[in-house]
Formats: structure tokens, sequence, C-alpha cells
RNA sequence: GGGGUCGUAGUUCAGUUGGUUAGAACGCCGGCCUGUCACGCCGGAGGUCGCGAGUUCGAGUCUCGUCGACCCCGCCA
């Protein structure tokens, strides 16, 4: 029998039986009951149960764990009485007439199981085993499948995938490059990308039209449970193209992806300007899944007889959130609603509730009863609702209410397990104004076009122009963005200006790509999805490793190849480098 | 860069106020067993308590340092 004749030891059923097949795989588990064997036989797709008795028998019981076998045999139907309803092979077996030991395992140091829970530091130290469990094989196909009809659905729609170069140039604004000495150009470095960004625009100007790209992409930043130094993007961009067309495309490519899980989006996704989704949700990538919004409270915080909740709404904003049945709260749970704020850059939150005892707060001494029910009825809250407030800077209002909103949203259990929020994020900055270097910095990146009507402002009020931006989120995921970008030359100075980089500047650093516009570069505009973590919420996981198949810990090393590694003198001196690990780094991670 | 949690048998964990010989389950090894499927039963082996200092008559337990894993803040255009 060929190789690709040969069925898998998961794939057969009922239908099989009668069938001579030759299975190869990986011993499960051996039961072994004295007159037969019996054998767990696993492969990519699951495991069958062989059957060894008579000569075989004896051969049987020297099968251990994770052994690789051939077996030659018959597919036969289970009696009644044994059939094992509980997998999906459970109703055949197969009766070996041949046995061959391919290759003895020693005892693995886990047992390849779902549940067996090994700690993950021991799962990646060995990575081909963990993947050897049914749970990871089975993402590793979905991967394949969503990445299938993800390359199908752009194939379709007249989009061209194109490879961007690996080694290129650093980029000084955004994320810490990957740096790659260059040893043809001693002193010179190559750059990994932080994404194709500038090429796929190039593209673009090429005449492309529509560009698709399964690109890796590279930052040196540090690690979290959603995010790998390096990850993988669906990199798209086009020609002619206005948000709507973005819109539409990416509607259509998860209305194709999503039912590879069972999920159907909506066929529109709703949107929610970022200024909205701040004041209501305090996040630009809220989860909509539930409601519990932010309450405006800085009418009444102003009007009160709490000097710190007044300052912050002079200075400041001042809002909160209606925690349905909060009321209930311990003392200590209301102190550590101040913990988990704290981190956030709050000194901590208020709380004002109406329980059988009367009304209650850390403010009551300042704000007496009448205080306090001027709150809670300003935030609408009722009877049993908690009312969380918090007052300060507004990027650190919205950062810790949003926060606690999650968390709280979650404890409560006010997601309806199995519902999906989907939505864009529109209107988003085009500048953010940084206090310590006293500068604006793209909220995207340089190339991002201003909204037309906002465009006259740019120079007088840089902060209140809005992007042609756009985030698409689900269930509180940021899954990508992107934006219309600037094909007018002139108008890039512009943008560049704001952002402090003069002529001189932006030629040495961006040359190649304003050259590139003084040649006829069509509108467009594109976005980027991070596959990972489309991947890890359609794998229902709530980690990115978990999904890929040799990821990094969050100190960036692969514990399999104990990367990154120390290297020879000699490939140092080729490359023209000397190290010196005496002094800590200057800054960052 | 900062904060937190964790590190004990091959694995997952327990281990009392600091006190005799550090336990359990699974796995492993040996024996028995012809319908199991987390097979069962009997027996057995297996420990640098992450590493290094310190306190103490005595440290798995307390202190400091260090290494590693995980989570969060900063960071990630």
């Amino acid at each position: 029998m060929g190789a690709w004749e040969r069925p898998f030891c998961g794939g057969l059923r009922a239908a099989d039986v009668g069938r001579r097949v030759e299975l190869v795989g990986w011993v499960r588990r051996r039961r072994n009951l004295g007159g037969i064997v019996f054998v767990d036989l696993r492969d990519r797709e699951g495991w069958a149960q062989v059957l060894l008795r008579d000569a075989l028998r004896e051969a049987g019981e020297k099968l251990s764990q994770e052994d690789v076998i051939r077996v030659i045999g018959t597919v036969a139907a289970r009696s009644a009485d044994t059939v094992n309803s509980d997998m999906p092979t459970g109703e055949i077996e197969v009766i070996a007439e041949e046995v061959e030991l391919l290759t003895a395992a020693e005892t693995p140091p886990f047992v390849v199981e779902d549940r067996v829970n090994a700690s993950e530091e021991l799962r990646l130290r060995y990575r081909y085993l963990d993947l050897r469990r049914p749970e990871m094989m089975a993402t590793l196909v979905l991967r394949d499948q969503i990445t299938f009809a993800i390359r199908e659905y752009f194939h379709g729609m007249g989009f061209i995938e194109v490879e961007t170069p690996i080694l290129t140039r650093s980029t000084p604004e955004g994320a810490r490059d990957f740096l790659v000495p260059a040893r043809l150009a001693p002193g010179s470095f190559y750059a990994l990308p932080q994404s194709p960004q500038l090429f796929k625009q190039l593209l673009q100007v090429a005449g492309l039209g529509r560009y698709v790209q399964i690109a890796r992409c590279f930052r040196d930043e540090a690690l979290r449970a959603e995010r790998q130094l390096e990850f993988t993007q669906v990199d798209i961009e086009a020609s002619f193209v206005e948000e709507e067309d973005i819109y539409a495309l990416i509607e259509g490519l998860f209305a194709k992806v999503f039912p590879i899980v069972g999920i159907t989006p909506p066929a529109a996704f709703p949107r929610l300007s970022w200024a909205d989704a701040m004041e209501r949700f305090g996040s630009d990538k809220p989860d909509m899944r539930f409601g519990m919004e932010l309450v405006e409270l800085g009418e009444v915080a102003r009007g009160c007889a709490f000097e710190v909740l007044r300052a912050a709404a002079a200075t400041g904003r001042v809002k909160g959130l209606v925690v349905p049945g909060g009321t209930a709260f311990s003392r200590k749970q209301l102190d550590e609603l101040s913990e988990f704020a704290k981190p956030f850059g709050v000194p901590g939150v208020l709380w004002f509730r109406k329980t059988a005892d009367g009304y209650g707060s850390p403010a009551k001494k300042a704000l007496g009863d009448e205080g306090i029910a001027a709150f809670l009825a300003a935030a609408g809250a009722g009877d049993g609702d908690l009312l969380v407030v918090v007052g300060g800077v507004p990027k650190v209002v919205f950062a810790a209410l949003g926060a606690l909103r999650v968390e709280l949203g979650g404890r409560l259990g006010l997601v309806r397990q199995g519902s999906h929020a989907f939505l864009w994020v529109t209107d988003f900055p085009l500048f953010e104004w940084d206090d310590e270097t006293h500068r604006y910095y793209s909220v995207n990146h340089p190339f991002t076009a201003p909204k037309a009507q906002d465009v006259a402002n740019l120079e007088s009020d840089p902060g209140a122009v809005r992007a042609r931006a756009y985030d698409v989120v689900m269930d509180g995921v940021e899954l990508g963005g992107g934006s219309i970008r600037i094909h007018d030359s002139v108008l890039q100075q512009r943008a560049f200006a704001v952002l402090g980089i003069d002529e001189a500047q932006a030629k040495h650093r961006f040359g190649f790509l304003l050259d590139a516009f003084r040649y006829g570069a069509p509108p467009h505009g594109g976005l980027a999805l991070g596959l990972d973590r489309l991947v890890m919420l359609m794998a229902g996981r709530d980690s990115i490793r978990d999904v890929i198949a040799f990821p990094k810990t969050t100190s960036g090393n692969c514990l399999l190849t104990d990367a990154p590694n120390t290297v020879d003198d000699a490939q140092l001196e080729e490359l023209r480098l000397r190290v010196d690990v005496s002094r800590s780094a200057p800054n960052g991670s």
C-alpha cells in the first residue's frame, strides 16, 4: 500500500469495516489484559483501537507509549457491547495480522494527552510532543484551514500575493527594530520588518492594485499573552479604494472564515467613532458583548462638596460605572477595585451605594447622604447598583474604567456564552501629543491620511485632526487596523512637518517612498489583520502561544532551540562586531 | 524599566509554628489477568526541595541575591 493511499487511524469509520489496511502511528496507550492486548494507535487525525491476539500478543506486550509502529490488519465492527461512543472511531477496531516496531520511544517527559496538564515550560521544551496532543494538532489544522480560506477569498477578489523583503531598512518611528548586521557593509545593519507597510504602498504605486500577503512581522518589544516577537499579519492594500471598500472587503472575508468554527458574523458590522468608544466604553477596542457603559459625572462632580472630585472635574474628567448588583460587594472586594485600577495611573476608585443600612461611600463625610444620592441619581443607578467613580486626566480615567468594565463584566458573567460582537472603530485621532518629548506622534503611522474636513486644521490644531483610520474589533480584541493613505506628496510634507520631520529628515528616512509618490501614486489604503489573534479567537484559546507551532516565552526565549544564544568570536569578527554586556541597557525593556 | 504569582519524584501537586526516615496521584519497572478503552489487581524503584549565600543547635519552610516560567503596568506608529 502506497503512503498516500494509507488511511489515517483517526479517520477510520464503520464504512471501512472489512477493509484490509496498513496503519502507521504512535502508541497512545496499551491495555494488556493478559490474553489479548489493545493498542490505541494515534496519528494526526485521531486514534483507533488495534487488537493484538494469539501470535501477536507477545509483540503487543512489549510496546510502550509513543513507540512508532506499523500495523497490517482488517477493520472490524465492534460488538454492540464494546462500542465506545465517546470516540469517533469507537464503532470499529483493527484486528492486527502483522505488527512492526519502526522506532522505540523513550518514556516521554509528560504523557501525550489533552487532559494531562504539563506546565507550559515543559510543553515548550518538548514542543514536538506537545504538538502531538490532539488539541494542539487540531489547532494547527484549524490554522491551515483559516489561512487557506483567506488566500482563497482574496484570490477570488482579484488580489495578488506578493512577498516583501525580510531584510530591509530600519525605520525610526514605531517599535524597536530587530537589527541584522550587514557583513558586506561593515557597520551597517538591515532591520527585520515591523510590517510590510512601505512595500505594500510601493506595490500600489507600481500598479498592482490589489495586494495581499500572509506576512511575518518582527517587533523587539515586551511580550504578552497576546504578543510575540515575531507574528503573522494578513497584510492588505488596494488602490482606488475608500473606507467603505475596506469595510466591505473585511466583512466579506469574515463571512467566509468564521463559519469554519461555527460563528456567523453580521453582514455589516456596527461602527463607533474613536471618541464615542472612549466615552462610552473607555477603550478603543470595546467589548460590545455586554452593556455597562461608562456614565458622565463631570457636572455633579463640579458642584459637589468633595474637594478631590471637584478638582478632578475642573482639570480633567470624572466618569463612572454602574455595577448591577454591586451593592453586595464586600469591603475587601471594594478595596480590590482600587488595587485593580491603580496600575492604570489613578490613585484609586471611589464608590457609592445605597443599602438597607443607608447611603455608603468613602466620601460620605464630605458629601453626606444627599451628596451620595446626587451621584447615584446622576449615574442612573438603581436599587442594588454600585456606582464606581474615577476622576483625573482623561486618558487615565478612560483606561482605568475601561479595564474595570471588562474585568467586572467578566466577573459578573455579563457575556453570554457563544455570543460575539464585531465592530469598526473609526475616526481615530491622527496625532497624539507627548508631554515628555513635547511633540506630536502619529497614532497610526505617518502615511495615514487626515479626514478631508480636518485637513485645514493640520497646522492650527493637530490634536483635533481625525484620521482616515479604522480598526476591526471582535469581543474586545483588536483584530486589525488600517487606513487610507496619503498619496499626495505636498500633504505628506505637511504631515511630516507636524511630526517635526523636516524635508531633509523626510528625504533621509522615507526618501524612496516620497520619490515614488512623485511618479504617479494612486489613491490607496489597506489594513492588516493579526492572524495569530484571529486564530486564537477562533480556536477559543486565550494565549497566542497556543496557536503558534513554535512560540517564544514572555522573555523572548525559545526553550526548544535555546535561542537566542551566543555566537563564536569568529562570527563576530567577520561582522566587525564587539560585544559589551558589562553595562546595562540605557533604556527600554 | 516596574509590580505580582510560581519553582518539591519523570509529571501534576501536598508538605503544619523552623524539628524523627519529605508524601499522594499519574507515569515508569516486575508479576497476574481474553473485551478493555483514564482497564483492573499485587509488588517495586524513583528526590541536588531551581541555584548561591545568610540566620539558626537545626531550613523544603525564614532573609537576601540569582536563574527560569507565567500574568499585569509602562512599551508595542
